[in-house]
Parts: structure tokens; C-alpha cells; sequence
DNA sequence: TCGCCCGATTAGATCTAGTCTAAAGATATT
DNA sequence: AATATCTTTAGACTAGATCTAATCGGGCGA
């Protein structure tokens, strides 16, 4: 699932998102990254490229219709800041804690992981986060 | 890993942490509790515990501190806010998203994660971080 | 015991990411 | 054209977290 190749428009209108001038070179811009910016990132990267200005209101209410509509996704790797990423195809994420750089990790190299400790990555801790329903079965408790 | 057992004092001292009685009090609490707190919800918990007031800002240096001595782990889980986990175990994270309650999953059970689907959990997404150094081999990309 | 040092704590100012508000602008419908 | 609805905007506001400068307090040598 790479949205990369098709229009941002088309993106948009598939996603039941009204593509705007400010909604398509939002959506634009992080298809076709491979960074995982934050809003900020976001701002700076697309001011300029509209006749018109760009708000910082816009940003973050684009980034989160696109979030709510599937576009998008976020990413919580570093405390007090979102990133988002329009790769959808199911990976993980490797960050440098030096540099803070954010690697994407296919699903298919992380079960040869062992592998990869002594090669490319050299990893501290994993950080492994479910989201979902939790079913009101107080059985047994996970813990 | 499981330090809930010992004394806030010995663990403090154990992990090089200088045991004053406000370090006590916020480590005991961490120790104490299968929650996740954040930084506010410490506060709140501690306060009234010691015989003088206790600081924002003692709250905040005191997490990090641990946090940074190896006795608590960051949770990042929702935008925005830090949660605290004094839980060593090796273990993952699962966030109803409809409350916001995190729960602890024990390492062996994510691998019977199919069986789970249907039971306890049901999960809609999994965000899987790796973080540590980057070996700066440039000969393949990851993504 | 006194005085000094140095790390810990404090209240409050400040910073930053993100949200909210109210007005203005765009688009579609009749 | 009038209306309705949705989008965008600038800037006010909020919340989480950090910073600052002053104060506190325990240890230690004289």
C-alpha cells in the first residue's frame, strides 16, 4: 500500500478528504518524503509553494483529517512532538537516539532482527505499543 | 526485573540515585503502582506526603532523574504526554482506545498474539519502535 | 560549633506543541 | 443573488515541560 505514486488529489478523494490547494500540497509533501516530520516540519516545508499563506491552523487541521481519514499515520518516538508517516505499508521504526533520525524497518527484516543487532542497527531497547478495544473480560488479569 | 519488592531507598541507592525524601516519596509511588502515570498524576498522588510542599519542577527532575538512572522507562502512548513505567520486565503496551487505560503485556504472551485477538484484546494497530545507534554502514538502505 | 560548599528544591517565569475562537473566504445549491 | 456549509486564517489560549534565580540543607574541614 504506496500511496506514493498516485496524485495527492486522487489520494485525497479516495479518503473522502475535499482536496483543497492547502490539503494537496500538505498531502503532497509527505507522500513523498521518506522523513517523518512533525507539524512544524510541515509548515516550513510547504510555505511558499500556495499563492496565498499557509496557516499554522491548517497544518495541524489537515494533518489530523488526514490521520482520522487513514492517510496518514502518527509516530511517537521522541517525547512532546508528533510525526506523522504516509508509508503505510506495515513497518516499524528504528531512531537513532544520537541523531534522532527515524529509519523505517520493514515488517520482514524485523523477524531477522538478530541479524540486524551487529550489521546496520545496534538496538538499546524496543518500545512495542498495541492500540485497540480492550473486551470487558476481567477473567484474567494481563499483568 | 521487578523492583516493587525493595525498599524506594534501596533501589534509589542501588541506581546511584541520591535518596532525599522527596526522590522517596515519587519513586515508592512509581514502584507501588501497575499504572502509567504522567508527570501531573505524580504530583498529584505525592502531594500531602511530605511534611513540606513538593514542586512541579522536583517532580519533573526527579523522573527524569530515574528515568535516566535505569529505575523507570518513558511510555510514549498518546500525543502529547509522558507516561512513567517502573516496570523492568521486559513487556509491550496495550491502549484502549476508548478510555486511554494502558495495560502491561508480558513479553511471552505477544507471542500467542493470534490467540489474544479474540479474547482480551482487540487490536487495531501495533507501533513498534526500535531505538539505539545507528551503525554508519550506508551500503543498504532499510526502507 | 561555625562557616563554607555544593547539590537539591522551590515558585514562578518561560518555552513550545497543539487547540480553540471568531471572523472572513470559498464552494455548492436553490 | 441569497443562503448554507465547509475551510482557512490570525491570533488568543492551554497544557506539558523546562528554565531561572533564589533558597534550603546536609556534609565537612577548621
Amino acid at each position: 500500500m504506496n500511496l506514493a505514486n498516485q496524485s495527492a488529489e486522487s489520494v485525497l478523494l479516495s479518503h473522502g478528504v475535499k482536496p483543497t490547494p492547502q490539503r494537496m500540497v500538505i498531502a503532497e509533501y509527505l507522500l513523498n518524503t521518506l522523513d517523518h516530520p512533525s507539524a512544524e516540519e510541515v509548515l516550513t516545508a510547504v510555505t511558499g509553494k500556495l499563492p496565498v499563506a499557509l496557516s499554522r491552523a491548517t497544518v495541524y487541521n489537515t494533518l489530523n483529517s488526514l490521520k482520522d481519514a487513514g492517510v496518514i499515520r502518527e509516530v511517537l518516538t521522541e517525547p512532546g512532538k508528533v510525526r506523522y508517516d504516509a508509508n503505510l505499508c506495515h513497518h516499524h521504526h528504528f531512531v537513532d537516539v544520537k541523531s534522532g533520525q527515524i529509519i523505517d524497518v520493514p515488517v520482514e527484516k524485523v523477524e531477522e532482527i538478530g541479524k540486524l543487532l551487529d550489521k546496520k542497527f545496534k538496538v538499546h531497547g524496543v518500545q512495542v505499543t498495541f492500540f485497540g478495544d480492550l473486551q470487558q473480560d476481567e477473567s484474567e488479569q494481563a499483568k
